[in-house]
RNA sequence: GGCCCGUUGGUCAAGUGGUUAAGACUCCGCCCUCUCACGGCGGCAUCAGGAGUUCGAAUCUCCUACGGGUCACCA
């Protein structure tokens, strides 16, 4: 075991999109990998060619680079066990359910779908589970090789033991056992000599070398069968680790179906690729001190199969949006800004402003990047405001005492000839000194004047600045006007 | 319905027989402060219910309730 190399794999299909749940799959399979210097493998099992969608292989490809969950084998990069894309592996799947066959662990089937779907539906009137009745489980030679001689369409179905229990262990969950009688004889080649996924399943795991499976927790119930097929072929079975499911509520999963966010439409909101993983690397997962907040290197080292969790997560858009807020301001100045313009030139249109100042002082204030338009919207054109939004109780203003400021703040500010931070600083509070009173009695009417908004992007001081001394000088009049 | 799995604050969750039951997000308060935000400090709020086992149970057992999964010639 300590010698034996981790090979983890992530086996989507290409449907069209990348859910959530099916990323935090491949995330946690990636770092169960590499957590052991293993390696990740990337299969496409696109064997159900209705669903397959064009071009969502990729977007696979594209999702988990993006993400960083580089794969070490997989279709485009090749592999000592390949083909990774599982339509080109058809052949050899009806071979190893022969085998199976030969050693009594499988049989042919004749029925037709006519006579399974009786069956199923006398089953279902008399309330018991739905399952195969076994009618070809002991035909002799003879009849079996009279059916095929007929030509009789076959599929190949699993010798599932009548009696005594099947025990599988899970690294989430531990041991498992069930009831043999409660298993379907399941099929493993169909009428057209195609596997079924639960087989096809087995054999690839197996004959990739694949150590640990990660999948989600929907496979629970049907592991003891893999499991059987394992012993029937007498292979080591893989680990086992099953994640449930992330919710959208306490009832509902999060699907694409439900009109849930995809990987996609989540960049597309605005969320860094960095914070979507590392808060769905959360989601159902802890690690072990207090820190939250990892990059993928990071994670690697934290992670650990046992600080899985057994009971689904509920997504919250809420935390993700602060998760996503601590990346923004762990982003340097440049970085940032270089994210931001294009948001905010959606509602800037002037050019001759200070976009690395505005930029600083938006970085702190930004949670995500859709944050920053409404924020900056004040800039081109003052806002229709009230009057009312000159009074505030803590700077002790109001209509009169800000008509007063605004009228003291006015010549001061035209007086300035070099239109600087620290210039329009220097007057500002040299004003608020001379006059005696407290910042905010001249602060807050000129944030107000020139912004028209409650709240902005940074204080008095650097709004004007950020405004230029034409624009603040017009407001501030327009300020007076209105307060006159 | 049968079988399997789960249930700690509003959400993510730590916890593995003895803890003042961590931490994060949210919310609230205070500090910082020219607003807001950032940052700092503090607060509200949790063991689904019931029986047992035990000196002692969020932790072990059983029952109930609730929730999820699964029962295809789909993957």
């Amino acid at each position: 075991m300590a010698n034996e190399t981790v090979r983890t794999r992530f086996a989507p299909s290409p449907t069209g999109y990348m859910h959530i749940g099916n990323l935090r799959t491949a995330l946690f399979t990636y770092l169960i990998a590499k957590k052991s210097d293993g390696k990740f493998i990337l299969r496409i099992e696109d064997t159900d060619q209705e669903r397959y969608v064009e071009g969502a292989v990729d977007v696979i490809y594209n999702t988990l680079k993006a993400c960083g969950l580089n794969w070490d084998e997989g279709p485009d990069v090749g592999g000592p066990v390949g083909p990774y894309i599982q339509s080109e592996r058809m052949g050899m799947f009806k071979e190893y359910a022969e085998k199976l066959v030969e050693s009594g662990h499988a049989y042919y089937c004749f029925c037709d779908k006519e006579r399974l779907e009786e069956v199923r539906k006398i089953q279902v009137a008399s309330r018991i589970s739905p399952m195969y009745d076994r009618h070809c489980r002991n035909l002799s030679k003879e009849e079996i090789n009279e059916k095929l001689k007929a030509g009789i369409p076959y599929v190949i179905r699993q010798k599932v033991p009548t009696e005594g229990t099947t025990t599988f262990h899970d690294e989430i969950y531990g041991d498992i056992t069930v009831e043999n009688s409660t298993l379907d004889d399941q099929i493993l080649i169909k009428t057209d000599g195609m596997p079924t996924y639960n087989f096809a399943n087995v054999v690839d795991d197996h004959l990739m070398g694949i150590t640990h499976v990660v999948r989600g927790n929907e496979y629970l119930a049907s592991s003891p069968k893999y499991n059987l097929l394992y012993e029937a072929f007498g292979w080591t079975p893989p680990k086992y680790i099953h994640v449930e499911h992330i919710m959208k509520n306490a009832t509902e999963k999060l699907s694409k179906r439900n009109g849930d966010a995809s990987f996609n439409d989540l960049i597309e909101k605005g969320f860094m690729t960095e914070a979507v993983v590392n808060y769905i690397a959360l989601l159902g997962w802890a690690p072990k001190g207090e820190n939250e907040i990892f990059t993928i290197e990071e994670l690697i080292n934290e992670f650990s199969i046992d600080g899985l969790s057994k009971s689904p997560a509920i997504f919250d858009p809420v935390k993700l949006k602060a998760i996503n807020g601590a990346y923004i301001r762990k982003l340097d100045k440049a970085d940032f800004m270089e994210k931001a313009l294009p948001y905010i030139k959606q509602t800037v249109k002037r050019e001759d402003i200070d976009f690395a100042l505005l930029s600083e002082v938006l970085q702190p204030r930004t949670e995500i990047f859709t944050d920053i338009p409404e924020q900056v919207d004040f800039i081109d054109n003052l806002p229709e405001y009230d009057i009312a939004m000159y009074c505030h109780k803590k700077m002790k203003t109001n209509e009169e005492t800000s008509l007063i400021a605004l009228k003291e703040a006015l010549p001061v500010l035209e007086n300035i000839s070099e239109w600087t931070v620290d210039n329009i600083h220097e007057a500002l509070f040299g004003l608020v000194e001379k006059l005696g009173v407290k910042n905010g009695y001249i602060l807050w009417p000129v944030r107000t004047a020139v912004s028209g908004k409650q709240f902005t992007p940074g204080g008095a001081v650097e709004m004007c600045y950020i405004l230029g001394k034409e624009d603040t000088l017009a407001r501030i009049k327009k300020g007076i006007e209105k307060l006159s």
